[in-house]
DNA sequence: ACTAAAAATTTTGAATACAAAATAGATTCC
DNA sequence: GGAATCTATTTTGTATTCAAAATTTTTAGT
């Protein structure tokens, strides 16, 4: 029992100075196109150069930083092309994930989506959006645990990582929110029916509804952007 | 003119080390399971341990390599469920690609690579297995290539990283190789036939015979391994 | 002879130090 | 005043050094 309490041998430094660049990356601190400084990034995470520049490497290889020679890191800038084709990648690896989910589920796990789905449903009742962005993405993460394919999930995760930042930002409107509850709702009922075709309908559907969000996002921004200077 | 010959900015030293040490791994210098001594690799690589580690944290991050805590880094061992997972997701990904290849190619693509198909057969005619294996290689990258999204693409290469030091053992007897031989000249067809459905069908086909070739060769080995001590 | 503990060695992890390149700033020339 | 060049500073890239953990070897005890 005390086995469980016991500090878990403190990961290296590397490892948690690449989860926590991650999820700056993601969550906006670090913004697309800013270049990553070393300098700086140690004062901040209190680490020397090392491990700091370890943890950029795996980033790099992750392809949520580009690694410029001799001109260090800059946080993935994707063009709209970029989103679009990262996008179908994504369709090609959650459609095939939902596939696998229906025949794969068990009873067990369908259960737990359905109470989760519940829970989803009472937090879109009160527009509670942090509670319904935390849910939507525990639903979504166990439909990829139900596949049972542990490389499918990784990859997945590894490229839906680049898209987050943009998906982090995203909030889309009461007519478009409504309809990804729809959705949500014809998933679990494929899903209950252990029907592989209807569940990669619905999630192409589901993410191609995002897509169209995050590129609106994107035209949005880059507009911005563009007129500020 | 005489820029293409100036020699290219050397790339950065860890990278150069990432992409030695992945051939390594696939090529099979380095055994699945075996450890990655820092001293002796830098020995060999003629560099310090600084790009090195960096080099290896990358491919940790590609997953060719597992980064054991306090302990180093081990090359990647997949198990006979692993390389099924493996290929499950690369079924995903070769079916996309070849689906979007068919819609996508040019007719100067589809050239090439009738040309390269004709290239091949003359190789299997001789039973030349090195020009086979390097124009075999060469037609599934222009597949590739044609479906127009380096986002796949890279995702494609770096999953089938993993698979590429199986592969390159496995030299499959003649029945078989006649067997992939005659799915190419299928895939070419359903290339020329713009048929992205046929071209998913071969591919899958393709690519599940692969596996047995590979799960076989896996077995062997581990009964051989078991069997040794 | 075999096991167990302790010491020595090796190996990994992280910080510092040094070198080379890139950027920013100052100076000169027109 | 502005462009270009030279100098200074910063920043990245690599090597070396130091510390901690793991492994191996040695030694003691039964």
């Amino acid at each position: 029992m005390s086995a469980q309490i016991i500090a878990i041998p403190s990961t290296s430094l590397h490892e948690q100075v690449a989860q926590r660049l991650r999820q700056m990356l993601v969550e906006g601190d670090i913004a697309p196109g800013v270049k990553l400084n070393e300098r700086a990034l140690c004062e901040v995470l209190k680490v020397s150069r090392t491990p700091l520049r370890e943890a950029i490497k795996m980033l790099a290889a992750e392809g949520l930083v580009e690694l410029l020679p001799n001109r260090g890191a800059i946080a993935l800038a994707l063009s709209e092309a970029d989103v679009l084709h990262t996008f179908e990648v994504m369709a090609g690896l959650e459609g095939q994930s939902g596939e696998l989910a229906a025949q794969r589920i068990t009873d067990a796990e369908l259960a737990e989506i359905q109470a989760l789905h519940y829970e989803m449903m009472a937090a879109y009742t009160r527009r509670d959006l942090s509670a319904y962005y935390r849910l939507n993405a525990a639903i979504h993460r166990a439909i990829n645990a139900a596949a049972k394919n542990p490389v499918l999930t990784a990859t997945y995760n590894q490229v839906n990582a680049r898209l987050q930042a943009w998906r982090f930002r995203s909030n889309q409107d009461g007519e478009k929110w409504a309809r990804a509850v729809q959705e949500h709702t014809l998933m679990v009922a494929a899903l209950e029916a252990r029907d592989p075709v209807a569940m990669r309908t619905v999630l192409l559907t589901h993410l191609a509804h995002k897509r169209d969000v995050v590129t609106e996002l994107l035209r949005a921004t880059n507009v911005a952007a563009s007129g500020s200077h």
